[in-house]
DNA sequence: TAGATGTGCTATGCGGACTA
DNA sequence: TAGTCCGCATAGCACATCTA
């Protein structure tokens, strides 16, 4: 395999920079700009020998048909959807009896979302009170089960008074919990310290197109 | 629906480095 | 020194999509 030069090492940087951002693939001139390139033949020429060298595939066929081969393949991990969440309605959470219980569905998430952790499952969005922190209706979230969470955590908060689960981020202020939605039509709910326990926290989101 | 725009691609040629 | 290869620039074509 060819040892790849500055320009082609800056394309494939820029391509796996772009696809985390955008969840999509560069145009040959967006690679242009965005590598300081003056001719879209100097990119074309460079795609074509990062082809060659099987660091890329590329669909002729189609616009932005540039995919990466990344050298180490992503570990995939399946998560178990256990229910949904959403105000009003309890989520059943697994206790450490309960962990191998019988999921709702499956979904396949990349390792690197999960970071490894354990005690990781999914839940399916009903609602809309988190729509400006990107998590809308039909999306699912991946929490990590745990007890306690940081200020500002978006987590699964059960509200034993109201027997009700909801997905809010936390926020303790002087002798109540404010449970804050990220929607600028919804009130905050507030709750007495004893009234609020932590179900999971959010540490992925899998949206929905 | 026609013109504008975006996109992918090719043909051609230039300059520098390397080699026989 | 001429031939070859590599990396690049310029011009322009074809096609798809957008917009007035």
């Amino acid at each position: 395999m060819k040892v790849l030069s500055d320009k082609q090492r800056r394309i494939l940087a820029f391509l796996r920079r772009f696809r985390e951002e955008k969840d999509y693939p560069p145009t040959i001139r967006d690679i242009l700009k965005g590598c300081g390139i003056s001719s879209t033949s100097v990119v074309d020429y460079n795609l074509k020998i990062l082809e060659r060298e099987g660091h890329i595939r590329r669909d002729r066929e189609v616009s932005r048909g540039i995919e990466l081969l990344d050298k180490e393949r992503r570990r995939v991990v399946r998560v178990p959807v256990i229910g949904y969440i959403a105000a009003g309605e309890p989520v059943p959470v697994p206790t450490s009896d309960t962990w191998e219980m019988e999921p709702l569905d499956m979904v396949e998430v990349s390792s690197e979302l999960t970071r490894n952790m354990d005690r990781v499952f999914a839940l399916r969005v009903k609602g809309t009170s988190m729509i400006d922190a990107l998590i809308n209706d039909g999306d699912i979230v991946l929490m990590q089960q745990v007890a306690t969470a940081e200020d500002g955590e978006m987590i699964a908060a059960w509200l034993k008074a109201e027997g009700e689960t909801t997905l809010k981020k936390l926020y303790r202020e002087r002798d109540r919990i404010r449970l804050q939605p990220a929607n600028a039509q919804m009130e905050p709910i507030y709750a007495a310290p004893d009234n609020v326990e932590v179900q999971g926290k959010v540490v992925g989101v899998i949206r929905q197109v």
